[in-house]
DNA sequence: CAAATCACGCAACATATGTTGCGCACCTGT
DNA sequence: ACAGGTGCGCAACATATGTTGCGTGATTTG
């Protein structure tokens, strides 16, 4: 998105009609694109009539949307020369004001996700990936910290899969569905120090009946790891009161995409269909709602 | 020019017949241009024949001019993330292993995480704490994708205070709790395109009765964010079929721990008290569960 | 030196592009 | 309740695009 068009659009988007904000979305997020594309072909990407595209782009004081294209080909021209400014550039601030804890924050997160790219988590993540591949059904383990994790993995699966249960405790029962679990399933469980209590008996049990064990935990030594099982280790250390769990979210996010896609590709662009039909029934809102 | 343009055109361009390499030349002097001009206007400047550029294609063996474009304009989409690769110590995997696309996932993230540390981010960040720190009760509210990190939200506020109440859609209830809402209140929203009609229709109806309005979103034309709300803007592309929401993850995270540290220290001591008890009493399994 | 081949300008073609006019449905204000 | 206005889907428009067939002149080949 050109710097110009950008805040063209920013004092103008709230102003502009729906489907126009809707074109504007998908330019905004496909900036590349509007040099690249042919309109016609944007519009229906974004869900809207070429018409809507020429109307935003004249709406937006452009003369037509050839002349928005112009200006984004331009900039698409010099791209390069924008350099990646890697260099740590630390802001100087003090760990006691919000922002400079949170600044520790996301630089810790930082340095946690970049140590997770090893050898040894790629294997792990193949290795994990094919377990839930070829398992009949896939039970998904994780409470507390470790719950949201739990669900991402177990929405993402859900998309391209039905075999993919979620065992939570809504109700008090929850883990009860193990009971129908056998050695062609596979019981993937997230847990992290303090490690819930039965989250681990659960394990254990799981592990006694040869259910395969997929962990993703905090340590080598933890407790969820079975002695055949595949174990992805993450750090948590964190500056904050809680245990980091994004680098345990990563990793759940890329070992759904992994399994995603082992399916058969139909799935993956049946569902890219979805998401797009989802878009353009969800996204648009033609009135304020009355309260 | 496309690597792989360049090693044809290298091996071929002296068995070319004089106009063609006329028209290679500028091809190869005016790369980019390939995929920005339409082929007659790059005939032009080039000086040749429109029907040229077609037959120079062909003769390389391309299925025609369109097919040179489009490999040209992949090179441009990603030009810049590879100017970024290269300061990168990347394993040499191919992205159609799976350890492959593993190692891009992660890697996509690790440049996300690492574009989040702004000014712009850190002092929305503040703002958005501020926001829930002093409002009288918080409604977190994310559906789908988003629902883990709310849920994770919601779940950090816990521990620190009773003031956080979580909008999940269990039992069809759930959003029914804004009813009780009001503009002392702050109404947290995660949500990323394609938006969930509900959630999107809930935060207007929020926004028109004047609760305040914390929005994690994926746009800054996001239909989240409200005119007066705060805005909290994460990346969300992805080498995978679902979007990326490690960023919101991360985020969330980062907004729970900012509001913890401005409750008094004494409740943090006092959880941290609680969290090594618990530890104490869960980590520990002194014999296998018997089943 | 004739025949065959090739390069390439020209012009026509089918297609798809960006744009605009029309009309219906829905909101807004008096 | 009615007039005016607006959003926007639909369809037609003129245009410009990428491609291909044809013909002419040059170059090579036997």
């Amino acid at each position: 998105m050109t710097e110009s068009f950008a805040r063209i659009l920013a004092t103008r988007f709230d102003g502009l009609p729906a489907r126009m904000q809707q074109a504007a979305r998908w330019i905004a997020a496909h900036p590349r694109d509007v040099a690249l594309l042919s309109m016609r072909e944007q519009a229906r990407m974004a869900g809207v009539q070429p018409a809507t595209m020429t109307r935003l782009a004249q709406a937006l004081g452009y003369d037509g949307f050839e002349a928005l294209r112009a200006e984004h080909a331009a900039a698409l021209r010099q791209a390069p020369s924008r350099l990646a400014r890697q260099a740590d550039d630390r802001l100087p601030l003090h760990a006691d004001s919000a922002a400079g804890q949170a600044q520790e924050m996301l630089s810790v997160a930082q340095d946690q996700i970049t140590g997770l790219r090893t050898d040894e988590m790629l294997a792990a993540l193949s290795l994990a990936a094919d377990c839930l591949i070829k398992a009949r059904r896939i039970y998904v383990l994780g409470l507390r910290s470790s719950h949201a994790v739990a669900w991402h993995l177990h929405y993402a699966l859900s998309l391209v899969t039905d075999r993919a249960h979620l065992l939570d405790g809504v109700g008090g029962t929850g883990l009860d569905a193990l009971w129908h679990a056998g050695p062609e399933d596979v019981l993937f469980v997230c847990g992290v120090a303090p490690y819930t209590r039965a989250v681990v008996e659960a394990t254990l049990q799981a592990q006694a009946r040869n259910i395969q064990i997929v962990a993703l935990t905090d340590s080598r030594l933890s407790p969820l790891i079975a002695a055949q099982g595949v174990a992805l280790i993450v750090p948590t250390g964190s500056a904050s009161f809680l245990h980091a769990m994004t680098p345990a979210f990563l990793i759940a996010d890329t070992l759904a995409a992994l399994v995603a896609r082992a399916d058969d590709p139909g799935t993956l662009s049946r569902l890219e269909g979805l998401d797009r039909q989802l878009a353009a029934l969800n996204t648009y809102i033609s009135h304020p709602i009355e309260v």
